[in-house]
DNA sequence: TCATTAATTAATCACTGCTCAATATATCCT
DNA sequence: AGGATATATTGAGCAGTGATTAATTAATGA
């Protein structure tokens, strides 16, 4: 998968790799979006571990662009590992699992984190709406990033910082 | 492919239920990523008639929800079609061709066109970089939304008008 | 009419995800 | 120790996939 991405990822390959045989690997995981899931899972545990060394102290500025570049940087050394997450066409019927769902979570907690200073400690719903907001745009550039679709003379950083100058000039 | 999405479009399903073999469909599309492309940009086609019709006149504010209203609408009424622009897996190496770039490019300039008002005419390429901003939240909405990845709690609705909410906030 | 061109098929290749009977390996009990 | 039980692993096989191409059929124009 890292080699050639998601979509050249067979179960027989895998086994080759290991010193087994396909069958093996639906002992241990239940087909291959199971298979995937847990990478991306996994992935998804490594980010939110870069994204923690990387928290800033100071301004919700100087926080929130630390956090974006450390999810910017993270994009860039694991760009198969994104496009896992982010284009791995899973069955329609497949249900994100509760591990996987936590680990999203965590990362919008660090992003909660980031904001805090600009609301009062009761208004935990407020600081989420804001970490989905940025979530939700982070996700949009990543994945038009990773298709190839995001504008050429823009790149990545340009298209995450004006989101981020966005978000400060709205609620600062 | 709008019965039981993208990933169960075979060639062979697809020249069965008009009439012919598989390998006619190769005399047609170079190949099934060609193929799935061309849907892409008859989809982005519809989604551009249905915004121009419902383009609202009056407040930056009122033509932004306007047309982000039509986005949603048009996503809802065609959920497969979306999920086919948004998760197919195209190929690594393959390249958006000049149709389908031109067909997102008529999305941005009604973006752009929405919110005219705020910049000078000599300042297109503000009006461009609101016009992205604006595009890559949306997508990165809708490609949650679609994944079942959007907060259970939070709907579509509540998800795009936070992002217009927040980029009147910014800019107005 | 009939040669030329275009459209279509059917067979085939090399894959894929996934299942499951058969076999091999390890573990436990006397 | 060795027999019985449980676990791990294989390999063959199914039904399907995208793609290619020689052979066939249909359409065209002089």
């Amino acid at each position: 998968m890292r080699e050639k991405g998601v979509s050249a990822l067979s179960t027989r390959k895998l086994a080759d790799r290991i010193g087994y045989t396909s069958g093996t690997i639906y002992q241990v995981f239940q087909n291959r979006d199971d298979l995937v899931e847990q990478m991306n899972t996994e992935t998804l545990r490594m980010l939110y571990a870069h994204c923690h060394a990387h928290m800033a102290e100071g301004s919700v500025q100087h926080r929130l662009r630390a956090l974006a570049d450390a999810f910017v940087s993270f994009a860039k050394t694991h760009p198969r590992e994104w496009d896992a997450i982010i284009n791995y066409p899973f069955a329609p019927e497949y249900q994100a699992t509760p591990a996987y769902l936590s680990e999203i979570q965590r990362l919008l907690d660090l992003l909660c984190e980031a904001v805090s200073e600009l609301y009062g400690p009761d208004q935990a719903d407020r600081r989420l709406r804001d970490a989905r907001l940025l979530w939700n745009g982070l996700y949009g550039i990543f994945a038009l990033a990773i298709a190839g679709r995001l504008s050429q003379e823009r790149s990545l950083n340009d298209a995450v910082d004006d989101l981020i100058d966005l978000y400060l000039a709205a609620r600062t």
